[in-house]
DNA sequence: GCGGCATTGAAACAAATGTTTTATTCTTTT
DNA sequence: AAAAGAATAAAACATTTGTTTCAATGCCGC
């Protein structure tokens, strides 16, 4: 519930976000938001010129909202070693995700950002630029840091996205992680756990990818490993 | 393009899991579909009752498409180390996720499993049961062999998901990816490649997470790394 | 060849929806 | 206090869209 002291504004972000993370961008409808905002129809169109317009300012609200709760350096202090620091990292993007704080994962926030991985909008180009980026060169400084050397980005940016990419997918596909494994408890209850899991597999991912015999594994398998079945 | 052999009904799928792919459940129209089907609208009815049930049918035949061509236990024989099965079960994801012969990642047919796994429709369940839940057993039953032993549910589930989630995350948000790191190559060229490093970058969070010193690793971290900061 | 059934084509319908218009109320400034 | 502009409310409009209807066409067994 929105406090009912928010300004219309306020309130109009606050239902569009949830409303088009949940419906998408053209399933949601402005009667729809308009009610949930306690709002008059005309008040979206007065303040956000069409539907395209809300949509973009939802998306600015968002995610100002996830970075400015839980910034990108948020809780990282230089004394900390670049394990630690990762840590914090990962952490700061499960409690991004998935806490009530943030997005709240499987809400209508939460679904918003993973609708725009899955497929962007015009509006989130800026976004990209602003939020995005800047969040995955600091993870980058972050893991060379870790190695020790800069592996150049043939390596750094797969480790990159396999960290990222199991953050997410908990975030992003938590209806079918729940309904699969049978876990019933809240997501949010476990974020530090689920946080120090991810951390730790990527130490040692990163770990193997890096170390000296790391060079000989990526190379191409020989045909003791053939390639999935295809049956035309 | 489909041939123009194809039956009415075969194209129609077609047609369907490429834009419902595209723009969602409820932005997609039968109009767009049956334009692209060569198909008159009312024949779409005809077949497939509504859209709900067209919908239906869709993930059905996308499914159905993907685990025929790459089955999950595709490809690994009874001599692989458990190490190599694994290696061809995750290629066996990449391929069925984003090669043309399986759902082709950011085509239509790729986003529709991404749609799902966002947000399922009530025809998911069934998908669920019969294709899903197995080929997650089949990984716990490899895991549990590179493990040599069964570590419970608690370890062995966010395994399980954090190497499924870095396939997938591959998938489907390649546009971001691309966007980010400024890779132009096509990712059907990398298919191999992709897999080998999501391989051994597992295999060392498998380790890291199962060795003798991991219990200790997972417990909660004493305040050397604090929480994000929270700018309320 | 013909009757019966399945399939396709074209038009019509009703509901939903983004947007605009016009009137009214609230707020601020002078 | 009056006036002007900002904000809200209610209704109307034009378009889109899922679905239905009904006639036309193709297909198959006798």
């Amino acid at each position: 519930m929105s406090e009912p002291t928010a300004s219309t504004k306020e309130r109009i972000l606050e239902a569009a976000g949830d409303i088009f993370g949940r419906e998408g961008f053209k399933a949601a409808t402005i009667r729809r938001i308009a009610e949930a905002a306690h709002v008059n129809i005309a008040a979206i169109n007065y303040h956000f010129r069409d539907k395209e317009g809300l949509y973009a300012a939802v998306l600015e609200h968002v995610f100002h909202l996830g970075f400015t709760r839980f910034p990108s350096r948020g809780g990282i202090e230089t004394g900390m070693t670049p394990e630690q620091q990762l840590h914090v990292f990962i952490r700061g993007m499960f409690y991004r995700l998935l806490s009530s704080e943030g997005w709240f994962g499987y809400s209508g926030k939460g679904r918003l950002i993973a609708r725009e991985l899955l497929a962007p909008t015009p509006a989130f180009e800026n976004i990209l630029d602003r939020y995005i980026r800047p969040h995955k060169e600091f993870l980058t400084e972050i893991l060379i840091a870790i190695i020790g050397r800069d592996p150049g980005p043939q390596i750094l940016l797969p480790l990159a996205v396999s960290i990222i990419g199991q953050c997410i997918y908990y975030a992003f596909a938590a209806p079918v992680i729940k309904r699969i494994t049978g876990d019933e408890s809240p997501m949010e209850a476990r974020l530090d756990q689920l946080a120090t899991f991810v951390w730790q597999f990527s130490l040692g991912g990163i770990a193997r990818i890096t170390d000296d015999q790391a060079a000989d594994r990526l190379q191409p398998q020989p045909p003791t490993t053939p390639s999935p079945t295809i049956k035309p």
